[in-house]
DNA sequence: GATTACATACCAACCAGTCGGTATTTTTAA
DNA sequence: TTAAAAATACCGACTGGTTGGTATGTAATC
């Protein structure tokens, strides 16, 4: 008998339909109504699990934290020796992740607090948790490459690891205005090559 | 007699409602009834001059790209000599523009986009112009910049003034989840950082 | 036997959009 | 020059469908 087979429950298949359904229409135009039909339940069992709306919007942003933790946490980019390739194998696992429609490559988290973060506190909290715990787990790697080349610059990890968040959801939104992945890949290609630049610059030791 | 004084119509003021409206709470979230509310019109003057809510939305965008193509047509980077320092210049008043609170320097159009890329195309579509336009009055300094300093890099003109926008597109969602605009500060230096090295690096002559 | 997990029917508020009507401006024409 | 005519701009009550949310009931599970 397998270990656990994950039984799904209308909590996770609302959840699992969530992530989808909000990409694509945004979480102020997804319905209840249209949620449950597309998790397969009934609007009974919507409010039997979340309180209202906006708790479900919270649940799908911790959801969203989730699956898209394990999905990095098991990627390969982690192997790589030098630090500075960890974070670059990094943007290069996220490329290659733009494939499929534009829904199904964005981020349910940068999707929604557009939209929540005035008028839905609680989900503002919660995107704002997800994209920061997200930008965290590249800190150390950036913190490593910075010690390797002995850099002390006018900007902390912290900072960087944040405006690499800002570039793909920026990334996104040019996707969505342009309808496909090319310009989300190229916007990509340019931070790769700031990082590049940017490591190069501060390891660098002047040949007399 | 003063030449023209602007009669605010029903037509101007919606539209001027629209931009702070949206920008707070979204396309969705905005209701035909509040935003008449806010603009002091009656529902029958809005579908007077619009057809339907997402009339509105395209016309909105429009509205935005004049306002804003004002606004940056005036702006004082256009001054410098070096077509590289009117980019940077550019970027340093995108930095001076984050003022006040997160709705009041974010962007309509990227708000926008998010939630009708899927549900209403003749908005996204509107949006599209509005940041690839946006983006086109960027090209010529940068191409000029290239010129100068006799690049052959593999990425063109439009694709890094496309990054710019990305870059601060993402910075606005940053400022949203994080309620302020220091993240998207911190990453407008990222990216004036990018720019600085990008044509450093490009221009540089290798001294035997 | 009691708590959890759902299902069904229902509701009040709200939503975009309509419609007949009035005020104002512009066009026409005597 | 001006008055009639026509078009435009605006008003506000109304509507029908939709929305988030509720009340009540039943089956499964602990």
């Amino acid at each position: 008998m397998p270990a656990r087979i994950a039984k799904p429950n209308a909590r996770s298949k609302l959840l699992d339909a969530a992530l989808s359904m909000i990409r694509a229409k945004g979480y102020c135009a997804t319905t209840v109504d249209e949620l449950c039909a597309a998790a397969g339940v009934t609007k009974g069992a919507f409010f039997h699990h979340f309180k209202n709306k906006d708790e479900l919007g919270v649940a799908a942003a911790e959801h969203w934290s989730e699956v898209t933790g394990a999905l990095f946490a098991a990627a390969p980019y982690h192997d790589h020796a030098d630090p500075l390739d960890r974070v670059l194998g990094y943007l290069a696992f996220r490329k290659a992740l733009l494939q499929g429609s534009v829904p199904d490559f964005t981020c349910l988290v940068g999707t929604m607090v557009q939209e929540t973060y005035d008028t839905a506190p609680a989900i503002r909290d919660a995107c704002d948790r997800s994209i920061s715990s997200h930008a965290r787990t590249l800190e150390a790697d950036i913190e490593a490459a910075m010690r390797d080349r002995a850099m002390s610059p006018d900007w902390t990890p912290e900072s960087l690891a944040l405006h690499i968040q800002a570039v793909l959801q920026g990334a996104f939104i040019l996707a969505k205005a342009k309808g496909g992945p090319q310009v989300a890949a190229d916007s990509m290609d340019h931070l790769t090559r700031y990082l590049t630049l940017l490591f190069r610059a501060g390891g660098e030791i002047p040949n007399p």
